[in-house]
DNA sequence: GATACAGTTGACGTTAACGTAAAGGTAATC
DNA sequence: GATTACCTTTACGTTAACGTCAACTGTATC
């Protein structure tokens, strides 16, 4: 087998990210590359790591958090409590991912509403993207009432 | 009709933020309370845009990008270009609002993967939440290859 | 062997998003 | 009129997540 493995600038270069962070991340313990003398090896489950990091980061998550994440995937010694307490913070994970789910939906959905303001408003020609139908307001409220006597 | 307003105090703690922290996004230019006196008062409409930074806020976005979206819903004095320019900020938005939808699939997926492989290793009693079927892994690469010799 | 390049470890700087404390105004209630 | 509750501004402090030098080391290429 091909044990693949990356350097550390070549690991920034695919993730667009800079060295700095790498070894940040590193010092705040979420990866453990090995050693090549003093440079840092990357195995691809070092790698993987990094890949949920970043996708923590565009999540709004912390890097506490991803390193709560990180532990679930890699849980290796596991007793019964360690395992329930594990189930635990993953459906507490999956809570707050539900919670942004409804997030995006509702913030794509007034997003929707207000394109097709924006579009209604324009002259015919200018138009290029496609809108569905309803009024410009939120979820529960119009941002404008009152504001036009 | 009855013109609800609120208190700082109300919507901090409708909220469950401090004080602190509206005056902060007014600072901030994201809120503009009017005023009785020296207190702030807040229409229905403020409130709203609360609501917004904080939904951008669970998603992670910065003030400055909870200032372009209420802008977007705001935006009251629109010419042609203004109203384009919109469309495309709209539909900006919406791209990277797609891409946190594919992470928080990919990161559920995951989730109950982990959940799964968790609840396997329990002995069968303690079990409490549902699961389906798969291996522990991640979208593409499991993290703990090559680390059982 | 000089030059260039990729890597290293400190160590200090920066920014966003508030926290916290000081010092005081106002309005209702006892 | 004193207490209580809520509000104000001003200003300095804090934390996370890096950025930015500086001062090296090792490798290899001319």
């Amino acid at each position: 087998m091909t044990l693949t493995t990356y350097s550390i600038s070549k690991l920034a270069a695919e993730f667009d990210i800079t060295t700095r962070t790498i070894r940040f991340y590193e010092e705040k313990g979420l990866l453990q590359p090995t050693r090549a003398g003093t440079s840092r090896i990357y195995s691809p489950a070092e790698r993987t790591k990094l890949k949920l990091i970043l996708r923590g980061k565009r999540l709004g998550f912390t890097l506490e958090q991803s390193r709560d994440i990180i532990a679930m995937y890699d849980s290796t010694g596991s007793n019964v409590e360690q395992l329930q307490s594990l189930a635990r913070n993953i459906n507490q994970k999956r809570q707050e991912l539900q919670v942004q789910l409804n997030d995006i939906k509702a913030m794509m959905h007034d997003l929707a509403d207000a394109e097709e303001k924006c579009l209604a408003a324009m002259p015919t020609q200018q138009k290029k993207s496609p809108a569905k139908t309803s009024s410009f307001a939120t979820q529960d409220q119009t941002i404008n009432e009152g504001s036009t006597p």
